[in-house]
DNA sequence: GACTCAAATGCAACTGATTCGCAATAACAC
DNA sequence: GTGTTATTGCGAATCAGTTGCATTTGAGTC
């Protein structure tokens, strides 16, 4: 019960709200946008209320359980944390967002750490271009 | 020239307010929000409107002679259009942007073109961390 | 189980960046 | 110059996200 262990090892409640934006965000794998999740929340309560689920957001992502994204120019994206050599494929024809591993981002991480004038504490990278689908698609 | 012959070739004019967003560009090499860069305008001509200066950089965007990016939670910041292997160091104690050039990002370009899973068109990354200015600072 | 009390919520109002519709203006071709 | 139409300025609208405050609730204590 990763939830509820974080929540009190950092002095925070238990409460309803937090529970439901979890199971959310843990239900899919997927990046959601906070009007998605919103709206999945209220599927399954309609009492809470959307700047719970902001605040709710906000303290998951101090406390390194979600991480948010600015993919791309709409609004910014939530998933549950993961390390930084997954990196973000963004296609630009649908949209989707895939997840790849690379040891790209471990190499830059040394290449910085030798340079020494910038400590680097996170990276991320996203690639924009098209997916397998999409360039399958344009074949038809 | 290359304002003006990048807009001519794309049928569009040469107006004021694209001369002077172009200008407040160039003239700081650094990272501009929209606010700052609405400011320079004004600092100019006063006469030139908000919505202008935003409809001009989406534009500037997409003849990629500016580039937007999203580097921390507030609101996007642009500069002069420049190769996707220079990459960014966003400081998070004093919110300083510096670019870094590195051979990592043509790397994970090969990487995934080898894969051919995903069309990879435009690389970003982003580094988080503590600038030498501020690791110093800190050593007070 | 009831009691206490700060933490967290719900609500509604607010903010601030960005966009939009539209009439007026100004580039550019002729 | 004249005509055409892209572009502008303006003000209103939008929309994600935040905030202040009264109310509720989680969870430790008796």
């Amino acid at each position: 019960m990763l939830l509820e262990a974080t929540l009190r090892a950092s002095d925070h409640r238990m409460t309803r709200p937090r529970r439901v934006v979890w199971d959310v965000l843990n239900s899919t794998g997927r990046h959601l946008s906070a009007a998605e999740i919103v709206a999945a929340v209220h599927e399954l309560d309609p009492g809470i209320n959307s700047s719970s689920v902001y605040r709710t957001l906000g303290l998951f992502a101090d406390l390194d359980l979600v991480r948010e994204s600015r993919l791309t120019d709409e609004a910014s994206t939530w998933e549950v944390a993961h390390p930084d050599d997954v990196i973000h494929l963004v296609c630009s024809l649908c949209g989707a967002t895939t997840h790849h591993a690379t040891d790209a981002v471990d190499a830059l991480r040394t290449q910085l750490g030798a340079g020494s004038d910038f400590h680097a504490a996170g990276i991320d990278v996203r690639v924009t271009g098209t997916c397998s689908n999409c360039i399958t698609r344009l074949h038809d």
